[in-house]
DNA sequence: GTGAAAGCGCTAACAA
DNA sequence: TTGTTAGCGCTTTCAC
């Protein structure tokens, strides 16, 4: 371990606080001194130790971030403009990976409430459970913000896109396509984000005046081979859907895995379009098109929001909600 | 915050030793004590305070993961695995991106040799200068494990792939689809990782007998609209290759976008196999024949062995080595 | 079997 | 301007 603040106190006989104020450039003490002190403490790489500080101080300078999963292209964006922001502000990022597990998310926010991490990112996962522990954490006095995965059941700061606008324009495109049998790709597990697209959804099939049994909400769950399975036998059906629109990049690209297999073409048998962040979407077979969510921007607008919260306290729940971008490609062309 | 053991001990009338070490289910305290202890502290939601542990013990349950980017499929899925392995052990990860700048590396690792972390897992980030940090780094007490990009100069212990033996086989594979030119592309900043991938493939080259003049290496750096550009001459030269290795999964990416770009037909005109870790590569136009490294596998073992040398300090250094596999896919076919 | 006390490294009120 | 001291919450010797 490196030098401590004792150490330097005894080498240039001076007492431990003298050098702590002189450390923190405090008005008290005398230039001379400071400068003794900066030059020993540099040359030495004297650093705090993080822990005598966070235990004086009820600060530890560490931000945790609780996710999903981050194998998911927006999940890995929205960590890098997360990570940026707490870069710059000298913070400490922590990952935590929920695997949509909420039992395994209620024990890592449970830890939180005792001084780990001054603050939280979260992208909530997906599951049946009362999220009790959610009610915790928020009435903790630890700042939370949610990002794209939010809980509205209580009132705190969240960044959104606007999911529900973006599901009826996904609608839209494919009806504007000439899709008959339109399938909403849903994820299991009461996720308002996924609920707010597929309304939008089904407004934009309200509107069109098709009726609804020609349509249908195809609930899928975490495990792929599962999943596949019942795309695959949806896709085999008569009433196979002929536009799809996938409530998260994972759920695109096993419907592209089962029309590959099917022999289904896209875009001439089935259209596809879906929520995802994919850098390389373009470059899919056939290129995908996409409503894709300014991740980067969305994690940086969170920890920005989180740190301005760390910085004074009791402000405001506030919910920012920034725009997706329907980028049409080859997947859902005539 | 939370409640405190000295809060227990004021409440059940004891005194902070005798409930600090009740909690740590001491031989010395009497098992009606030791009941009453723990029934209190459940019923409170003790946690210790994990910065008043770290500053007396010496240790603060956290690792830290130094990787370039979390984009890249492969280290999403190297997080993965080593987040897997931290939450079993009890550990804390810590998250620190590089974007293959050395001196915000040097930075970062800077910090870690004053106590925010117990072990350290690190890709390191491709760079020009002299990495001193590592060496600084590895000379601290405090236990490192690389993983995929190693630093060879300094004994460590690492976890690789056969990047040799599968950058021959990649270019042999590409020789055996009858490719006339062969180019391999190159990231800029001496990773040894990547010269070992070259170097298989230079000796693929030199045992076929073909001679060098026809092959090149394409140096490719950290801008992609610089990359584009070089690519885009490079493949409307007249000496533009029939086959390409691609040493990381980006450039590879960026190869797809130039030929795409240029019409050039995949594999027809070029047969692309690159080093990478998609899931979707199955998935692309064409699907990408890839060298896939077992990423997840890969993050399980460095963490592993880390929290391996954190038991018991002192482990010699060593090397794994696991293998990568070649995944033939349409973008090799003849 | 239990408790008192020292101390991890740092900060901050107070004294000199 | 500098120094003394107490204490953040916890662990660990050592005494009772």
């Amino acid at each position: 371990m490196g030098i401590t603040i004792k150490q330097i106190a005894a080498d240039l006989n001076l007492a431990v606080s003298t050098v702590s104020k002189a450390l923190g450039d405090s008005y008290e003490i005398s230039a001379e001194t400071k400068a003794r002190v900066f030059e020993y403490a540099t040359k030495m790489d004297y650093k705090p130790n993080p822990y005598a500080s966070s235990l004086k101080r009820g600060r530890s300078g560490n931000i945790a971030v609780v996710l999903p999963e981050v194998s998911d292209s927006f999940f890995s964006s929205a960590i890098d403009g997360i990570e940026k922001v707490a870069q710059e502000k000298g913070y400490h990022v922590m990952v935590y990976l929920t695997h949509e597990d909420v039992s395994r998310e209620a024990s890592i926010i449970r830890e939180f409430r005792h001084g780990r991490v001054d603050g939280v990112l979260m992208s909530v996962s997906a599951g049946e459970k009362k999220p009790d522990h959610l009610q915790d954490l928020s009435a903790s006095d630890i700042p939370v913000v949610f990002f794209d995965r939010v809980y509205e059941e209580i009132q705190m700061t969240n960044v959104v896109t606007n999911d529900f606008e973006s599901g009826y324009l996904a609608a839209k495109h494919l009806l504007s396509k000439k899709c008959k049998r339109l399938a909403f790709l849903s994820l299991e597990g009461n996720l308002e984000i996924i609920s707010h697209r597929q309304k939008g959804f089904e407004k934009a099939l309200s509107e069109s005046g098709i009726e609804g049994r020609e349509h249908s909400i195809i609930v899928l769950g975490n495990d792929e081979q599962e999943n596949l399975k019942k795309l695959a036998s949806k896709f085999k059906s008569k009433t196979r859907p002929d536009g799809v629109v996938g409530s998260v990049e994972k759920v695109a690209m096993q419907v592209y895995s089962t029309c590959h297999a099917l022999k289904l073409s896209i875009p001439k048998d089935v259209k596809v379009i879906a929520f995802s962040h994919l850098a390389i979407a373009s470059l899919l077979n056939p290129s995908l098109t996409t409503i894709t969510q300014p991740a980067f921007d969305m994690g940086k607008m969170a920890a920005t929001l989180l740190f301005k919260s760390l910085d004074k306290k009791g402000m405001k729940p506030e919910t920012i909600v920034l725009k997706s971008e329907l980028i049409e490609r080859d997947s859902t062309r005539m």
